[in-house]
DNA sequence: TCATAATCTAAACACTGCTCAGACTGGAGA
DNA sequence: TCTCCAGTCTGAGCAGTGTTTAGATTATGA
């Protein structure tokens, strides 16, 4: 089952393994999920000993830490293009852009988003740039709402966060595909409409 | 650190392992995370050898999934008590209810909410029981969505779960604590205003 | 009563995270 | 250019894990 993908190199030293060892663990995480993520495996995968890693990252939580952080820095990004991208259109098309790009992010970035949310791996009391990070990207969808000059900005952005959030948790779970294939629709059709009925939401809500 | 509350029993036979061993998990689950959680922890927290629990669950997966069905079906009387309560009230004041309920759940059953959405560690397609016990639980939103008379119902039900979950999941990461904390708000009526704003906005979004 | 099934123990296997002594080597200072 | 040294990597080892297996113990029901 396990496919080396590492071919035998021919340094001693491997010139660049703290970035390969973090490719090899997204990898292995979106190939075949995050219960299959050791450091000794993705040592493995990465063609090195397992005692190597700790040269690079104190724990394995480091290294899922580090993940994570590059995650949400990614999706920062993500949130920031999708709202800034045309200027000049309606507060909701944004929210509705936002929650959109969230969503996208979370299923182009499974490997990155499945370790971004889970205290347990990450440990980030330990690793405070995890818990930067993650409120840079916070901070998108609350400076979008404020700016929508809705009555009660903080509950908004939560609530959008949360929304945003568990939409994508949903997709990632397969609880989606499961629902629409129940219905008889098109997940991401059945996605769209949700996500359309929240800018709808928000509009008349102000 | 261990806790030892197993006495040495003075019966071979244990007499109700199963339900001990489902009980001593949800408890360390609660009081140290699921990081804690290992099949010969649970076992010895039971006062019995590591291989006794299989012969009442397969496997490990086995006992989380026990663990999330009956989750489910706990959340599943949460929401119906919470949406039936209060009959001739309008939808809206449901949905909020309903929404409010889900996150009450999150906080008050921890342990079994940590495990019920985390497909790795229960292995839901080896355990059809919690997909059904999960389909349950959404039958109630989805038809408190019908009884609204919305637009797209399916679309509100899916933005309804997620939002809840959002919410939750938010909650049990300390995520909201922090983002209160910032905001100088009390954790409580942030989450109490953002579960108003969503009854809000179906309200007029009908 | 007594065979049978259910339950439990103890030992073993391969795996894990992590540590550590030692082997190796790229690069800075002589 | 040589030499050393800090940083990198290996390999063995420890304690803990999930799971299996043979055998001990006990409840059950014919």
């Amino acid at each position: 089952m396990e496919v080396n993908r590492a071919r035998k190199r021919e340094t001693y030293h491997h010139g660049s393994l703290r970035e390969e060892l973090i490719e090899a663990c997204v990898r292995l995480i979106e190939d075949e999920g995050i219960a299959a993520v050791s450091l000794r495996r993705v040592a493995r995968e990465a063609g090195v000993s397992p005692g190597a890693p700790y040269h690079h990252f104190p724990d394995r939580a480091a290294l899922l830490s580090a993940i994570s952080a590059r995650g949400f820095e990614m999706l920062t990004e993500d949130l920031l293009s999708a709202v800034g991208a045309s200027p000049g259109t309606s507060g909701a098309d944004d929210v509705a852009r936002a929650v959109a790009a969230y969503v996208a992010f979370a299923r182009r970035r499974s490997g990155h988003f499945q370790v971004m949310f889970r205290p347990e791996l990450s440990e980030p009391e330990k690793h405070p740039a995890v818990q930067e990070a993650g409120d840079a990207a916070l901070k998108v969808l609350t400076d979008l709402v404020d700016r929508l000059g809705v009555a009660d900005p903080q509950a908004v952005g939560i609530t959008l966060w949360a929304l945003g959030h568990g939409l994508a948790s949903l997709t990632l779970d397969g609880q989606l595909a499961l629902k629409a294939a129940a219905w008889d629709a098109d997940p991401d059709d059945l996605l769209a409409r949700a996500v359309g009925q929240i800018g709808r939401s928000l509009d008349v809500g102000h």
